[in-house]
DNA sequence: CTGAAAGCGCTAACAC
DNA sequence: GTGTTAGCGCTTTCAG
């Protein structure tokens, strides 16, 4: 019924007056430290169990220099994407290559201005021994701010062509290209493509993916068989009437997301067409194709679990061990087909 | 190209040498503490300024036992729950409660014993000030572990009727009452509830509010008319499939979750029942029957923006003037009507 | 209004 | 193996 007032916190050195030793030897117990008498061990740990000791990470943290502990953060257009597989699956896969080590996993929000700032200053101020940033925003130079007051830093996803910070992503341009490539052995010659947005560097890479396969099969490019979306669902209903309405023999449509490749498959449905057999439809991943398209699309699938893997294995390596330079990973996508185009 | 080496950073010292005062006044001056001279204090900032420092929280933390930061603690239910609206709101509320203030939210993931140990662990040694837990289940100890450690803990919904932390919960007694009383205004006599697992309290009392309403209204509650489901589509299917099965003549049904009335609305209508004519249905919250259905049902709505508020209200007053006892919030419910039942 | 000094609780280096 | 000691960088009295 009444709550206990905070209870005064033992500290170190009483753990080792009551089990009659120095600090030194318990600080070793409490780190697992290889060098001490078992006997002595087993002491200190009744002694810690008896006085209910936790150790006070503010002073472990400022005389050992170090936090245990990493942010991921998420920023505004994640926020957004909150609900979406490909970002809980991201979370998730960071979390789970977390779970064997003592490094505290801490997601934080930033939205504003107010928000980035306070984040700039936890991060700097050594709350945190590195940060993993996601989907960040081109002209965003949160991921620069961090790295330079040299913390490690690894990005979900590049900024641009020429990244300065650690990132993951996930082969972009050989994903769009393997997809084309695909569909142009099934016999499709009229291929058109419904980008992302083409100020976001993802957006690019598979449009240059889906250009590279075209070129590569001695097809035609013509700008008019491109149109930009912006991931979403309305995006992509205009592209694909726009597409139609230029191109009535299109054959098959590159979209640049799984949202838009459905939005695609439902204007094709609705002015007749059939999919695959007249029209071939593949999309980036299938979280939402999935349930809302029968069947599923052919869908060119990120290896999220092992982008989570991959960012967690560069963070820890830099935190260990100060890289000199940057590091860019690309992880190979893999072309799920689920029909025969 | 190359990154540049972690620099060590400056500290209040170097800062207080710089400006030519004592480490004393640039503390002050740091934490905008009143009584400080107007020209000594631009000294300081410039020096602050030139030097690039940034406090070390650490020490800070170690010296004014305090962390400025609170933990958002998600369990594995919540994790599920990752894409829906009422789990994204309550975070989005609650970071715009603190988006005024210099306390950094830290989301958390618990879901293994490890995390939940590790968790503890950093909770405990006073990298937080206070603790938000979601969903808790209703054996889980957490939210008493870390209160009985003196820490501030809010959670969001009950885990039993003698709740013994601080708590905020939507009255959803009161909500499935007014529910059911709007169903009895409208006519209907012969009203079924599908609930949610009743080994959580928030099932029990949405069946409550279910029971005392047709008590008021002098009708009887005979057993036959409530069946259990876990709040998930499949159990709804199940469950009204069932009351059909028992009671043809059903009139109305109360669902515990927007999910499961929106599969009892699918089961009624391939049952060839008119809704709302022939059988209303009303659920709590709507986020997926605004999706889902059509026409919207009348539906529960909890206050979500209003439950974050509350719980940083709750826990920023308890960490500023830590309370004796706990203490529990209810918000009322609104019943947001849309249909003519 | 401001400087000096005493810790906060722990790690790590160094003796024994 | 284990005790001792010197800080880690800041807040907070306490003088002045």
């Amino acid at each position: 019924m009444v709550k206990r007032r905070p209870v005064a916190t033992p500290t170190l050195e009483e753990v080792a007056a009551l089990a009659g030793v120095g600090r030194g030897t318990v600080s070793r117990v409490i780190n697992n430290e290889a060098g001490v008498k078992e006997s002595t061990r087993r002491a200190v740990q009744r002694a810690i169990a008896e006085l209910g000791y936790v150790p006070n990470l503010a002073a472990r943290s400022l005389a050992g220099r170090r936090a245990d502990a990493v942010a991921l953060v998420m920023t505004e257009r994640d926020w957004r994407l909150f609900g979406e597989p490909f970002f809980s699956e991201t979370v998730r896969s960071v979390g789970d290559a977390l779970t064997d080590t003592s490094v505290q996993l801490l997601l934080t929000l930033v939205r504003t201005d107010a928000e980035r700032q306070r984040f700039l200053e936890y991060a700097r101020g050594g709350r945190v021994d590195g940060v993993l940033l996601m989907s960040v925003r081109a002209e965003d130079r949160l991921p620069d701010m961090l790295a330079d007051a040299g913390l490690p830093t690894v990005l979900l996803g590049r900024r641009s062509g020429d990244e300065q910070v650690t990132s993951v992503d996930a082969d972009n341009v050989g994903g769009a290209r393997e997809a084309v490539a695909h569909l142009v052995r099934g016999g499709r010659r009229s291929i058109a493509t419904i980008t992302g947005p083409l100020d976001m560097y993802v957006a690019q890479c598979r449009l240059r993916g889906y250009r590279q396969a075209l070129a590569d099969a001695g097809l035609p490019t013509d700008p008019s068989w491109t149109v930009e979306g912006d991931f979403t669902e309305a995006s992509g209903r205009r592209a694909m009437t726009e597409l139609l309405d230029r191109h009535p023999d299109v054959d098959a449509v590159l979209a640049a997301s799984d949202t838009m490749a459905a939005a695609a498959l439902s204007v094709l449905r609705a002015a007749g067409r059939r999919v695959p057999d007249d029209v071939a439809v593949i999309g980036f991943d299938d979280f939402h194709l999935a349930q809302h398209t029968d069947p599923p699309l052919t869908t060119v699938r990120q290896p999220l679990e092992e982008i989570g893997r991959t960012m967690v294995r560069l963070l820890l390596e830099e935190m260990e061990q100060p890289e000199v330079a940057w590091r860019h990973v690309l992880l190979r996508t893999r072309l799920v087909v689920r029909e025969s185009a």
